[in-house]
DNA sequence: ATGCGCCTTGGACAACTGCCCAAGGCGCAT
DNA sequence: ATGCGCCTTGGGCAGTTGTCCAAGGCGCAT
C-alpha cells in the first residue's frame, strides 16, 4: 500500500506536529520557529517547508489536532462534575495540553482560519455537554454548558498561576449543574 | 519640582507603556518588538532601552499596570452577578484589556517575575470577592470566588471565539452564588 | 560661556527569522 | 543500469530581532 519512503515521510510529519505542540506550550505560539521545530523533531530545517506550506499551517494543524484529540477522550459519567473534572485533574495549567488550548484561543484572535476551526470544535463539544445536561433535567442546558466550559478553561489558566485543590472546588461547581435541577424540583 | 526635560521623559515612559498594552493585545506578547513599540509611541527606537532595562521589563510593567487598573474599578454591587458581569459586558474578548489579561496569564507561565506579580494581583482581588460573598452568606466563599473569577476569565476567552448573549448566561451564573445560600436556607 | 544632567537620535552589531532551492539519496519498476 | 518519484540535506536570501553606543540637544546653574 505504501512505500517505505512514503512511510518515513508520514513519520516526519507526525514528529513535526508533535514537536509543534510541545513548543507552542513551551515558548508560545508566535515564538516557535522553523529551526526550533526541526531540531526538536530531529529533522533537517528544510523539511518543515517541504511537508507544510508554511509555519502557520503547521502550527494550526498541530494545535487543532491536539485539541480534537484531548476533547475526544471525554465521555459522560454518571456524575457530570466528576466526569469533567477528572480530565481537569490531569491538566494542571502548565502541561502541554492546557497551554496549547489557551495559546490557540489567542491565536484564533489573530487568524481567522484558526478561529473558525476552534469555534467549531468548541461548539461541537459544548453541544454534547448540553445534551448530557438536558438528559439530567438541568434547566437551560445550552447556557449551562457554555458557562461550564468557560469555567473549566478559566480554572486551567488560573491553576497555572496559583495551584488550588480541586476537591474544594467540586461542591461549588456542582451548584452549576444541580442548582437548576435539584433546587427547583 | 520637575524640570521640563524630566517631564518629557516621564511622558515618553507613559506613551511606551500605553503602546505596549495596545501591541500585546494586537500582536501577542512575544510578537511585540522594540521598533514596533517606538513607532506606535512616536519616539525613536533607542529610547526604549534608555527608559527600560529590557523589552521584557517594559512589557511586564505595562501589562501589570493595565491589569491593576482594570481590576481597581470593580466595586461590590447589591447584585454581585450584575456587578461582576457589568465590566464583563465591556470586555468582549477582543478588546485590549481582555487580551492583555490572557496574554499575561500565558506570559506568567514562562516568566517567574510576571507569575508572582499576577498571582498576587489575582489573589488580592479574589480575596475581596470572597469577602463580598461571605457578607451575603454564600457558603464556601473562598472556593466560590475562585470559581467565579475563573468563569469570568473563561467567558472572556470563549466570547472571543463565539460571541454569546450575556443575558442568557446570567441566571446560570447566579446559581453559583445563590445555590449555596438560597437553596439551602 | 562653560559645564553638568538628563533626554534623544540614528545607526551598528551579531543573531535570528520564514521561506526557497539546487543538489543528492533512496526504493522500485523497467 | 537507467529513469522516475518522493524524501532529504544544507546553505542562501532578504528582512527582522534585542541590545548597545557614540554623538548631539536641551534646560539650567555657574
Amino acid at each position: 500500500m505504501t512505500s517505505p519512503m512514503a512511510a518515513r515521510g508520514r513519520d516526519v510529519r507526525r514528529r513535526l506536529t508533535a514537536a509543534a505542540v510541545e513548543l507552542i506550550a513551551e515558548k508560545g505560539w508566535s515564538a516557535v520557529s522553523t529551526r526550533m521545530l526541526a531540531e526538536r523533531a530531529g529533522v533537517a530545517p528544510g523539511l518543515v517547508h517541504y511537508h507544510f506550506p508554511s509555519l502557520r499551517a503547521l502550527l494550526t494543524e498541530a494545535a487543532i489536532g491536539a485539541m480534537r484529540e484531548a476533547v475526544a477522550g471525554i465521555e459522560p459519567a454518571s456524575d457530570l462534575v466528576d466526569g469533567l473534572l477528572g480530565p481537569l485533574d490531569a491538566y494542571t495549567g502548565r502541561d502541554p495540553v492546557s497551554l496549547v488550548f489557551v495559546e490557540t484561543y489567542l491565536a484564533a484572535t489573530r487568524d481567522e482560519q484558526v478561529r473558525s476551526a476552534i469555534s467549531a470544535l468548541v461548539a461541537e463539544f459544548q453541544g454534547k455537554v448540553a445534551g448530557w445536561l438536558a438528559d439530567r433535567g438541568v434547566v437551560a442546558p445550552e447556557a449551562t454548558a457554555a458557562v461550564l466550559m468557560a469555567t473549566i478553561d478559566g480554572l486551567m489558566v488560573h491553576r497555572a498561576l496559583n495551584p488550588m485543590a480541586r476537591t474544594d472546588l467540586r461542591p461549588v461547581l456542582r451548584r452549576l449543574v444541580e442548582g437548576g435541577a435539584v433546587c427547583g424540583s
